[in-house]
DNA sequence: CGCGATTTGTGCACGCGTTCACAAGCGCTT
DNA sequence: AAGCGCTTGTGAACGCGTGCACAAATCGCG
């Protein structure tokens, strides 16, 4: 698991001081964070099983399909409330939506992309986000030769213009797809334009505000991951004596 | 954290039957996971600590640098075995070259990246990997269309390649960047080449079997992930009322 | 040589997450 | 209507990971 996340001193929540009196679903101010990471992989099994004609799906099928075993998937979703009924399983439509929800999904949210390089490229490109509740608002890179360039349907625009963009199409989500050196300086530019969330692969820590969180990928980890079980392995069968 | 890990039954590891008589350095067969997780971070800070021209760094110098605390980084390391002094810190050089020990990248390891695709090609050219221990040795599609084309330096392959080609270069590890309809039918093919380590792109849940271990990054995930973090947020200001 | 400043290494307690195991509830069949 | 099989929801125990707080160790200086 590669990521930053930034403090989020849990102050007091919204949900005692509202006046609300017709609210049908609770706020889900504390849900564990571990949940929250698994919601859309569940998201993108029911949707895959909703696809294949299926209307209801029991908790073993389900964490099946979503990789997990079936009592943490059964305590994921009783969290959320009870959309499952006992002796039959879980309904996917409303449980779709009850997930789509509660990730603030309903409406696709614009999302800023900074580092329209080899990766940047890549992604501004990836069909993933399009259809998985996300809609790239706009591309920003520092190189002037490459503003003005289109991909994707999208312009290059210069980091200059962050601040008026990202206030214009109210974006609270950038991605970093920047080189390290330069992820600090864009952050801090995103953040001071009203960004509050970022996705960071440029292989550095990033240090912003607590309000802001941070989640970051870094690919070449990943694989560092993989080597060390790999050389593992390798040491179980002849026995590893260090050079 | 987005990653799928596979069971790894924990068997009889094979350091008690080794002979090994001149070995100044354990095998670590239990190292937590969770600190196997951040020595790429670590390692990462020592390599950016050493070209800047430092010699030794304190705990808390490194855990600023790497983006933990102090007490969880010291103890981290004293999994290793002992690197740093008291009173002084760790020396860089060696601590640099224990952790690259563990993680397995004392020689450049032979990665494969099947699908070429948009993410794929950026990948394929994807500059941290190289840097960072990897070196990308063959690239495979189905598509006949994009068989024979050169992406950085290498020609692509047809999949029906994958057995001779893994093992002609002895490829334990491959990237996983098909669409996830494909993703299954690769990673057994490549199972079934040699390969033990897969880092799977693909939006699906793959099965494989227990010796193998697959990590998952998923990077609509990670947006969901912060799209949650986003609609709490905004619910803590407007009370957020179910329609 | 001894003392104080500094920093590592770690015992301990706490909290979160996972998993088991079972009671509660639903529907179908007889 | 009653019984049976199946599935959810959850209480409880366990284990891992984290972070505090302090003892042990090293260096530099007088």
């Amino acid at each position: 698991m590669s990521q930053q996340r930034t403090g989020e001193a849990s102050g007091p929540n919204g949900s005692a001081a509202v006046v609300g009196f017709s609210r049908t679903v609770p706020d889900f101010p504390d849900l564990p964070e571990a949940t929250v990471a698994r919601l859309p992989e569940y998201l993108r099994a029911l949707h895959h099983l909703a696809d294949t004609g299926h209307d209801t799906v029991s908790s073993e099928g389900l964490a099946h399909a979503a990789g997990v075993n079936s009592a943490k998937l059964r305590k994921d979703l009783s969290h959320l409330g009870s959309y499952g009924t006992r002796g039959v399983g879980y309904d996917i439509a409303p449980l779709i939506a009850q997930i789509e929800y509660i990730l603030g999904l309903t409406s696709r949210r614009a999302v800023a992309l900074v580092g329209v390089g080899n990766l940047g490229h890549a992604l501004a490109g990836y069909a993933g986000f399009s259809t998985r509740g996300f809609r790239i608002a706009a591309l920003f890179d520092a190189d002037p030769q490459r503003v003005g360039e289109r991909v994707n349907g999208l312009v290059i625009r210069h980091v200059a213009e962050i601040p008026a963009v990202v206030a214009a199409e109210s974006i609270s989500i950038a991605v970093l797809a920047t080189p390290a050196s330069a992820a600090q300086a864009v952050a801090d530019q995103l953040i001071a334009a009203g960004v509050t969330s970022i996705l960071n692969f440029a292989p550095c820590v990033l240090s912003v505000p607590d309000r802001v969180d941070v989640r970051k990928v870094d690919l070449a980890v990943e694989l560092q991951i993989l080597s060390f079980h790999e050389h593992r392995k390798s040491a179980r069968v002849n026995g590893e004596v260090r050079t």
